[in-house]
DNA sequence: CTCAGTATGTGGTTATAACCACAAATGAGA
DNA sequence: TCTCATTTGTGGTTATAACCACATACTGAG
């Protein structure tokens, strides 16, 4: 394996906490292969399956959808360094619904899972599951929050179930948002000035104050308004 | 440990394919705990953290959300057998966002899942991680696929994808849904009337057929109307 | 077959969000 | 302090979805 390829996995979050020499152990196990793509080169198809996820040497891949009607949506980019369909390399009989296009020229990593899953217990398979484990179960609690956030059908309630689990997480009634307002919007799946306007009614309604990406909320008014 | 227990146990996917002693020793090591509950009782407050999962045993629960200004949310119902919070218990530095709520009297058996990732390397605890990161990874593809359907504002734009996404699993431009009407609008976050208009218009437009549950693409009319 | 109950579709109305154009506020740098 | 660019807010219009009432289609029990 090369130099900069051993430097890629040591930093990836999947191998953490493993040593130079599991990292061989697991990558010689899993049958890990490397493959060079150019831009505009499909990776990986919906409609199929896999049973190897993608690691990122170099260059960046994007996922995206295409539809039977030729609508083309991009989900998200993957840059060097991270890890792309390990759900699917888990799930092996579960087919792709989105696409792997290089961005640009690329070098990808395959793992094979399947090899995960058999090899009983050598210590690096313990402590890589674990970390696919850590891995996966954050990613699921992200899906989670803001599937709860993006799930009312108004605006307002959209925003109030965002800015009570900033609260949760603050332990605070005021605190200031990671997003400017283009960002809140995009996150919430709203248009911004929509959003701009509907702040602005809160506010009138007294459930909240803000200014920029500062919040207060004001349970005071006990608004059953979402 | 009651015979009801290990039964409820043995039955649980998170324990699947372990023997009896391996259960044992794994309660044992995760130092896991029985509580009762009456209607109605708080088993976690938002707010709080836990490093503990939650194993419904006869009984069952509500995963809720309260916000600030006291609007209510029922966001999932857990019934006897299965698992809860077993994303924080795998995260203890996160808060929760949600309250578990006895829906009835119920039995709530608690796991401390420290207790896994310290202990290095028992067989129960790699297969006890295993079908955890199974768990998780599978919620996992839901969720995703979830948030992709309910992504775009239009009525129009969440049925193409959930319809894509359909075709793609079956692997046919004709197929069947698990749901109805009601449920796939439920599904897809909007009123079901307003979701009977929209798949008229598609078939008006060319776009589709269907009746009731079955439904059929017709890609033909390339239309990029998502 | 009939009936009752449920599921689905449709017209009409209202509420809400998207969209467009633009003004006001803010912040960084000369 | 004075640009200039960026961010944010607001008015007005249009598109879309929610909502309500109801007609029609389907299903299962008797």
């Amino acid at each position: 394996m090369k130099d900069d390829i051993v430097y890629a996995l040591k930093h990836n979050a999947l191998f953490r906490g493993m040593t130079e020499a599991e990292i061989h152990a697991a990558a010689a196990a899993l049958k890990s292969s490397e493959k060079q793509y150019r831009k505009g080169d499909y990776i990986l198809h919906a409609g199929d399956t896999t049973d190897r996820l993608g690691i990122v040497c170099s260059g960046s891949v994007t996922i995206e959808s295409n539809d039977i009607w030729g609508n083309n949506t991009i989900l998200s980019h993957v840059d060097a360094g991270d890890l792309f369909a390990e759900t699917y390399a888990l799930l092996p009989t579960q087919v792709l619904l989105v696409d792997v296009v290089a961005n640009e020229p690329c070098r990808i990593l395959f793992l094979n899972m399947q090899g995960l899953l058999q090899t009983p217990t050598a210590e690096w398979g313990g402590k890589l599951t674990a970390n696919l484990l850590q891995i996966s179960i954050r990613k699921n609690l992200t899906l989670s929050n803001r599937s709860f956030q993006t799930a009312p059908k108004t605006i307002r309630g959209r925003v109030l179930a965002y800015l009570n689990t900033v609260s949760l997480q603050t332990g605070r009634e005021a605190f200031d948002i990671p997003f400017d307002r283009q960002q809140l919007a995009d996150y919430l799946n709203v248009e911004r000035t929509a959003l701009s306007k509907e702040l602005g009614r809160m506010q009138k309604d007294g459930i909240l104050r803000c200014r920029r990406s500062h919040f207060e909320l004001l349970p005071a008014a006990a608004a059953a308004t979402a």
